[in-house]
DNA sequence: ACCACTAAATGAATGCCGTTCATTTAGGAT
DNA sequence: ATCCTAAATGAACGGCATTCATTTAGTGGT
């Protein structure tokens, strides 16, 4: 009876989101493409806070419990709308110019579009690729190009990986105030660190959040890329 | 005059636990550590889907709502909790050992204390150190071993905050399931990743987190390391 | 043209959750 | 003995995700 939550073969294709009239119900008003729609929409509006299935439904004119005839849980939106995001990470450098550059282009973006949504970072970090297509699809482009660059076969996995964990925590990183380091009054007992913070070189970045990346990005890629055959 | 509607989330420069009598108040049944302490011991027993004000207030028998005059929210809780854990991470080898030994071995310790507390994560990643006395004293002794070891002054906090973001990330993947990669019935159009996956080397770990952990880390001190005067 | 079947929507109800608040309790200070 | 006040209580409150019996309206088969 419950609908299936992840076909990718719908019967029932293209409906927009018109508005039906209210009263009593109507034929197919929902599908997860809409819903992943309306979904980031309202995520760009209200934040996450405000990311309710009340309100995911209300936006859709439609009672919220008629969102669970196409998805089964709040966390299975947020995984739509987690793979729909990594459509927008940049892999197209990795056909077009040389392996660093190509990380360089790809790991940027990445960190960029999920630095707006951090509290997709529990849910991507450990989601298998099956329940996420477009994320699938980005490792094999990535995958692709670190094969094409003559990396060992054995280490493409790990080094990905790696790059991974490194570009969603500093993703966490962009989001942090600019004060977390203030030591404020214990500032007498952690004078190294309280003099390192004050002499930071922003070394022409806008951000220390941006020279921390680079710092880190650059530091693997050149490693990585020794490893190349 | 009603209680007070907020109880002070300043936790100050005082942490030890005498009984201060500085001659006002009552009885005490509740303090901050007591919280920590009980908090600790509950997400241990329960994990965090069973961290609940109610669930904490029972193991210290009493009502949920006296929790919030010692903690003025359950964030405040795991603020509390985040900063005791990290008295865990291991900073000793930084003045015991060379500095690279050293980055190793806090940044292994940092991610095994923080891989069984991912949801305190996003929390960590974005707090003022003021509002986490022991985690300041953590970066004063890695901030201290690093400029010992003769870092560049402007370069001590960018290169601090890359390792703790590739930590956190890597944090994560430590509890990311096995098959996490597993393309499934997706295998074919994914062929360059789905031999990489298939292929991937273990160079000798237990866990593929632990090999890419290693992999990133290790490129971090070694270009890290050649920044040092 | 009828009818049976079924996907999709409704709205009420459930159970939890974090948090607030008026009130009570009991120790130290004067 | 009395006042003062921090700390504890228990009953609310509003919001949340989710479930379920029921209703609706299209579709496909005869």
């Amino acid at each position: 009876m419950p609908a299936p939550t992840s076909a990718p073969a719908d019967p029932h294709r293209h409906d927009a989101k018109p508005r039906r009239r209210v009263g009593r119900p109507a034929a197919a008003v929902l599908d997860q493409d809409g819903i992943t729609a309306a979904a980031l929409q309202l995520i760009g509006k209200s934040g996450y806070e405000g990311f309710t299935m009340a309100a995911l439904a209300r936006t859709l004119n439609v009672a919220p419990s008629a969102l669970y005839n196409h998805v089964s849980s709040k966390r299975d939106v947020l995984v739509l709308v987690q793979d729909h995001l990594t459509s927008f990470v940049d892999v197209s450098a990795f056909d077009a110019e040389p392996w660093d550059q190509a990380v360089r282009r790809w790991a940027w973006s990445y960190r960029d579009v999920f630095s707006k949504h951090t509290p997709l970072i529990p849910v991507i970090a450990v989601l298998p690729v099956t329940d996420a297509p477009k994320t699938l699809a980005m490792y094999e482009a990535v995958g692709a190009g670190f094969a094409r660059a003559g990396f060992p076969q054995g280490r493409i996995v790990s080094a990905i990986v790696a790059l991974e964990s490194f570009i969603f925590g500093s993703a966490y990183d962009v989001t942090a105030p600019e004060d977390i380091f203030d030591s404020g009054s214990m500032a007498d007992s952690t004078p190294n660190f309280t003099a390192a913070v004050q002499h930071q070189d922003l070394e022409g970045y806008d951000k220390p959040a941006d020279v921390a990346f680079n710092l880190g990005l650059e530091a693997m890629i050149e490693r990585f890329g020794a490893l190349r055959g």
